[in-house]
DNA sequence: AACTATTTATAAGA
DNA sequence: TTCTTATAAATAGTT
């Protein structure tokens, strides 16, 4: 819908991108909220922009309620629930076990995340600036791995062997005439991102709608 | 968008309903998918028709990777679902939503503690790191004033000698603005939808006054 | 499920 | 970023 149809493929330009994100985004909670009100569905859409900022919409604003929904449906539907205790006798035993863990590892996080430390001792503390800072190193030896990695499959395009069994190619990378025109001297609001050097290439198969859109049809009306 | 305009509320006719739902159903789908592949975006969409079929749409079919991540992002917020049951009717039913939260949790918690990492994504990588940058900070700070409370729990007083100038000895509070636990993703009553979810990233770059304080609640009258 | 008159969404331009 | 406008898409009502 605009002033020329548009291809399925990720808009390279990162002005375009980004004016194309905010409206259609505007457009998807929209429609979201007209199919939950309309047809009395609940909808839950959680979108992370490029950039990783969330957005959100759920009926009734329940997003925790419809996550949980979608866990038990499809918690059964891979049937990953395994041996349950049998003894009815011990349910509210097992139950609230696993309520106190829950509670535990909820404390837990929170102090991860650095809130709830009145309770804690100087040791206690010292401990947990330790844990984090080993977990810290980790995810920063990761995030150079993972940069050498990008970096290691840009210029893959002509590189790219198949073998005999090789899923068909994607899409050309984009013929760069194509590429719509830079707006000069536009700022973008609030907060001057630069955005990174580095961008994660998604894999754009071509699938048809069909493959794409994987319908679990749950069988468990709520 | 056809013959006629349509009032935003429950279609009353069954059959108008089942009929609608199903056509915008494939719009909405269709519609996550473009914004997904054309501005590189996550989109996890979940719909529960009025009859309670499951309909879901996730980039890259990561369901699982899109919902962990968004717990991460809105944890703070989500202390444990209110009210339990007491005796729940359906114990294996409220048992594995208890182990499937765990799962979650779990999973959750060791990326927290810099494992699993592979299955994550530099930006996402990017947004634990500055998360737990963040809790280190508070808990270093409140190790200082641990430390501050036990000197002054000695009786130490008279040891201490204050030239006429001395600044006074306490800390300077920790800046405040910096260590609020933020809360993203709140929810506006009534299932209209949110614009942008309150800055759920905490980017160097994003650490302004203007970012930790704007909240662009979203108003797209419908 | 197909058709088609209309409304909506939105791409490009300003 | 916001508005304007031409055009593409979605879809309500109909067949």
């Amino acid at each position: 819908m605009g002033r020329g149809k548009v291809e399925l493929k990720r808009i390279e330009n990162k002005i375009n991108r980004q004016v194309t994100f905010s409206k259609r985004r505007g457009g998807l909670l929209k429609k979201a909220h007209e199919i939950s009100v309309l047809c009395d569905a609940e909808v839950a859409l959680i979108v992370f922009s490029h950039k990783g900022k969330l957005f959100e919409y759920s009926t009734d604003s329940c997003m925790d309620r419809i996550l949980e929904k979608y866990e038990r449906y499809s918690f059964a539907e891979r049937q990953l629930v395994p041996s349950e205790p049998q003894s009815p006798a011990n349910w509210t035993l097992e139950y609230s076990k696993l309520r106190a863990r829950i509670d535990l590892l909820q404390r837990n996080h929170r102090q991860y995340m650095g809130e709830d430390l009145d309770s804690m001792s100087l040791k206690d503390l010292q401990n947990l600036e330790q844990q984090l800072d080993t977990a810290l190193k980790n995810i920063r030896s990761r995030k150079i791995k993972e940069k050498e990695q990008e970096m290691a499959n840009q210029p893959q395009w002509e590189h790219q062997n198949h073998g005999p069994n090789a899923p068909p190619m994607q899409p050309p990378p984009p013929p760069s005439f194509l590429m719509a025109p830079q707006f000069p001297g536009l700022n973008m609001g609030g907060g001057a991102y630069q955005g990174e050097a580095i961008e994660a290439r998604r894999n754009e198969l071509d699938l048809t709608l069909d493959s794409l859109y994987s319908c679990h049809l749950g069988c468990f009306a709520a």
